[in-house]
DNA sequence: GCGCTTAGGTGATCTACATCACATTCTGCA
DNA sequence: TGCAGAATGTGATGTAGATCACCTAAGCGC
């Protein structure tokens, strides 16, 4: 499948668009491809857009005194990210977003996103959806980490994501769950 | 104001409603009060409604292992609450909400939102913009629990709500920042 | 191939917070 | 008005996980 049948397919689960409306959607996506490594948002930057993974795999990330770094999210194929708070606040960003894997993504700016959703009730009707998953993992994450100590959250990380574990390097799994590296080291290797 | 100005100054902030429109909105939501202490969603419970505050103060909580309870949401005036995974996935409650003073709400079922949604581009727009607040909001708490430590959540719990100090019991403070009671009384008893 | 950087493992020590135990208010209500 | 139960304070002790220090192995540029 190509980068728009992904996106049709991801988006008629929810919204119902005819051919034409979705073509017309689709004309205001930019695809891009990421070498591994490169960053899409940078820390300070102006965020006018936000990004529908086709390929790879990115990661949202904060970095707190320089130093720590929490990863808010993975982002897998068919998985939107950015940063939100400034994306829609018109600030500049807090949150970065790079690539931890060669990607293909589709870019889609917030004033296209409004004017799609004033302009096609079922586009409204899509994002409202997909924030709604979203704030509900959020809040499940959230819970997690009041409820669970680090060893249960990461094998729920791992029921979630089989994949990541060989996909992603192990220190981003630990920033992921907000443990140091070593504490996560040490938690597989006794469990054996 | 009464509980139906209150919801149409809080909606007309976001969406651009006839009075007409308004008034047929209105007319899907209940208006109910209850009791300090007064259960609205038990755990178990089939979740139908979510809930607008008009007066008053609710908390969202979940209960782990029968013992220890975590507080998602303090809703205040103008907040939404309910049990949003159980009632967008049709399960069983496992957040409880119950009532902190006694309140005042306008309940509004599941089904008539999303009629209401499907008839009213409005409607849906507003609701996508809610959802959106309440995403930003949750992962803006993830972060904070990830980053700080819990006297700096304390404060900054205390500069977001500063009604709520004297609104409602530490130990739901506690809750809601996860730390025990001893540990949060141990921290503003130092400060001084 | 050589060296440099990054990923990852492991021991020793430190610390924030949980937990347990008990004392002390406060509060609603019979 | 008096008392049961809730809310809160505070000491003693235990523990998960951070931090520091150091080591090995793997990836990558030249």
């Amino acid at each position: 499948m190509n980068a728009k049948e992904i996106l049709k397919s991801h988006i008629l689960k929810t919204a119902q668009l005819t051919d034409e409306q979705f073509d017309y959607l689709f004309s205001h996506f930019k695809p891009l491809s990421f070498k591994k490594g490169q960053a899409i948002i940078s820390e300070g930057d102006k965020v006018e857009n936000e990004y529908f993974v086709v390929s790879g795999c990115l990661k949202a990330f904060f970095i707190n005194d320089e130093i720590k770094m929490y990863i808010l999210q993975f982002a897998m194929p068919t998985w939107w990210t950015s940063d939100y708070g400034a994306l829609y606040n018109h600030t500049r960003a807090t949150i970065s977003v790079d690539c931890i894997s060669d990607a293909e993504v589709l870019c889609l700016s917030n004033d296209d996103r409004e004017k799609l959703c004033r302009e096609i009730h079922q586009v409204e009707h899509f994002f409202r959806w997909r924030t709604n998953r979203g704030y509900l993992a959020s809040q499940k994450r959230l819970l997690s980490f009041m409820n669970n100590d680090t060893k249960a959250r990461y094998e729920e990380l791992l029921a979630l994501y089989p994949q990541l574990y060989n996909l992603v390097p192990k220190h981003l799994i630990a920033a992921y769950l907000g443990v140091s590296r070593e504490t996560l080291s040490r938690l597989y290797n006794a469990q054996k």
